[in-house]
DNA sequence: TTTAAAAATTGGTACGACCCAATTATTAAA
DNA sequence: TTTAATAATTGGGTCGTACCAATTTTTAAA
């Protein structure tokens, strides 16, 4: 555990919370919480607030802080607390092994939309990787990705093969934490279908969207045609006003 | 606008940063801008973290902040700026009249499921809403929600028959600003096919979840089945670590 | 008892100080 | 010239104070 008294807090109001330890699904008010740890205030806000946008709490001013009911037996929500946007780990806990198979990979010229998504110059070129990814011997996804030669020079066929976030991480300390997706669903193409093992009559899901490194670079722009049974987006939405 | 100190700044920067104002897509660092907008350090701190929430900026510790690419002729992405949850209000620039179609309109008993998923005594009773949902007169989504009679005792025809979540603000001031949602696709059935004028090999999007009011009371269930050309859900992903 | 005013409660915003940690730039050594 | 050590830069976290604003509770008046 990180040793920042926010999210010392946040761990220890979770567990709180998951214990049922306010029946009346109202926290401690803000100042109480500031004695019972013996922090700022600020602080205490500081979690409350991580604690809010992750939809776990409420808060009405004049009122008091309360707990999202959902967030107990965390049944059909929350899976997605988020900790790697890449396939590879996302979909672990299955309990079944990822495997990814190579349909295509080459090095093009990048159409103009691409060049805009990436922020490329005329004379970039970029890697198409085109793979399939499986779990055990069931196909589930067909992952066509554009890299930038100038941001991975080095790559090949091997790297390309496994995880490239992984590889990312482990040879260049570099992270992927962000992407900008779009989900949407399109009826299910022939070539989806041989691939897919998908019904005429079913559909892909699809995410598509631009990943970045850390620094803001963009990384990769990426489409993910999912067999639909395993698209499955949770998110936690909040609407302007607030920040 | 707000005469909040930090919406200020975020305001003014968003200006500068569409303005072209940094070629080098970089800001100036927090203690220059504290300098010249004459505040505290800690609102410039705030200004940013809820812009890089936001995916206009990325911060980099040692290093600088850094305007995202993407955020400049805002093409393809940050069309979900969020400003309300609803239907009717969401899908509005397309400058054709939203309709809707009452289906069915009854009260009944709720599922085991639903009434967790709506913290429902088991003697609480919800309405059924059917409705369908158009564009002049195309037909776009078939909507399906719950509402315990508890909250909204006073629901009749005639409230249903438009936007409830206006009505719930024009007459109670209460609004709704949160929801947990699964966004998915499945193949179309008979029903849907009939209703959305959609091919038998052509999906619909379905987006289903949760809404809550204000202060975390669940609100409504309902469940959202698209024509999938209507159903585009753009997001700005961040992942772990922070926060 | 009912109603209206006042006070207390509770979260929101802002300030500024202090130190830490990651990165970059500079300087000194080899 | 190259490399390693050092310093400067830049964002991150915590504290504590002060005051504001929405809501609830209490008190006082009718």
């Amino acid at each position: 555990m990180a040793d920042l008294v926010y999210q010392n807090i946040i761990a220890d109001l979770k567990k709180a919370i998951n214990a049922e330890s306010f029946p009346s699904m109202k926290l401690p008010d803000e100042r109480t919480l500031t004695e019972h740890y013996q922090v700022s205030r600020s602080s205490v806000k500081r979690a409350l607030n991580v604690m809010a946008n992750q939809g776990i709490i409420f808060k009405k001013r004049g009122s008091g802080t309360f707990i999202n009911p959902l967030y107990l037996k965390g049944g059909s929500f929350f899976n997605y607390n988020g900790s790697n946007l890449g396939v590879t780990d996302s979909f672990k806990a299955e309990n079944r092994t990822p495997g990814i198979k190579l349909l295509d990979f080459q090095v093009i010229k990048p159409s103009a939309e691409l060049q805009r998504d990436l922020f490329l110059q005329p004379d970039d070129f970029v890697y198409e990787i085109k793979r399939l990814r499986l779990f055990d011997e069931d196909p589930f996804m067909i992952e066509t990705g554009f890299i930038p030669i100038k941001v991975m020079p080095e790559l090949t066929e091997k790297i390309v093969s496994s995880s490239i976030f992984n590889y990312l991480e482990m040879t260049k300390n570099q992270e992927v934490t962000r992407a900008f997706l779009s989900i949407f669903a399109e009826p299910s193409t022939r070539d989806d279908q041989m691939q897919l093992k998908l019904k005429s009559t079913e559909p892909v899901g699809i995410m598509e969207g631009i990943f970045f490194l850390d620094d803001g670079t963009p990384f990769e722009f990426s489409t993910m045609r999912l067999h639909y049974q395993y698209m499955k987006y949770n998110t936690f939405v909040t609407v302007s006003g607030r920040e």
